[in-house]
DNA sequence: GTCTATATACAGATAGAC
DNA sequence: GTCTATCTGTATATAGAC
């Protein structure tokens, strides 16, 4: 049951950093997030900016993948694109601040991207390309249709605040409109196919 | 040729705070961007708080509208829904920076959308929901086509360093590649309309 | 209106006892 | 390893001369 100081910084970091970000965000509020004293963060972590590198690679980490999986398994392409959004949109729902945490931090300071993996998107395109030549998608740009796909995603978190007072909608309302998207998302992606459904 | 001091600090403001955010932003760099004293911008405005909310509202402005005149126009369903998407497109390459600091700030302080119009897009739901009734676009939920939509137009920049690195593209190269997001998106969007086209 | 100089507050970081 | 106390830098904001 014991939760190691480390790991009690840590989950403390991870909650406040992607609540107010690298600027806003204090070691005191950390320290007291996590029930330790502000020294013992330095002690852990050198510097707050050594700190946040360390929550931000972690985060980083969750963003992209979990998508492998579905990719290898047997399944028909709609299957295997329906995968994928169930994949992003289940993690969005459970973090829905990472996102817009994530992409912010790496606008203030690109170069956090230099290190982290970028072979990820690689099968994703290929899966898409492969697709397209099998003539089961339509003849689009493979990489551009990623991000038609990730924006259909990801936008309605990223702009969570703007969209839901620009839709008229309370935090409730806005909640149920979300657990809606999926359904609507695929239909988008079904037209972009041909009637090749192999289920 | 002579611009009011007023004018020179709302210019360096809105520089400096979508550069680097509320938290991020510091009055000396103001100061220093509108090339007056750092006193000054406390004579014009009270504080940083009142300054940065300015901007905002400033900039929230611009973000959202420009699209009525689109729709008021005699037009195809198609040719309006190809000026939206162009519209902000050409917005968003002009102020690639711009939806990031947007969403980010109400993100930090979702407080700040009270005092934001808000039927904004009560038009463009209309549009779309009068555009399906009429069978010209496919039956789909007029909020969610409309987030699809923007989505589409938006992530890309919104997630312009994430997206730039995961597609292993250079600065220029992903620019390119964002020029030819209009043709990419609106071939989705064809493909969610009926041959109705009557242009 | 615009400046210099200063007050005030608080952040990140360290020293040193335990 | 963990704490209290403190150093140091720097940010917002104000006072007051011009």
């Amino acid at each position: 049951m014991e939760v190691s100081t480390e790991e009690k910084i840590i989950q403390a970091a991870e909650k406040i950093f992607v609540r107010d970000g690298f600027d806003g965000a204090r070691m005191q509020d950390i320290a007291n997030e996590a029930e330790i004293n502000k020294a013992l963060l330095h002690y852990y972590f050198r510097s707050k900016e050594k700190l946040f590198e360390h929550i931000l690679q972690r985060k980083m980490k969750d963003f992209i993948p979990r998508i492998q999986a579905v990719l290898r398994k047997e399944m028909s392409v709609m299957d295997k694109l329906e995968g994928i959004v169930d994949g992003y949109l289940r993690m969005l729902s459970q973090n829905p601040r990472l996102p817009i945490f994530l992409l912010y931090s790496t606008y203030r300071n690109p170069a956090i991207m230099q290190h982290m993996p970028h072979e990820i998107f690689r099968d994703l395109i290929a899966f898409i390309d492969d697709a397209i030549q099998k003539k089961q998608l339509k003849k689009l740009d493979p990489s551009q249709f990623l991000l038609s796909l990730l924006g259909m995603c990801f936008f309605p978190f990223v702009a969570w605040p703007v969209a839901s007072h620009m839709l008229e909608k309370s935090e409730s309302e806005y909640v149920a409109f979300l657990k809606g998207r999926k359904v609507e998302i695929m239909k988008v992606i079904r037209e972009l196919a041909y009637e090749t459904d192999s289920s």
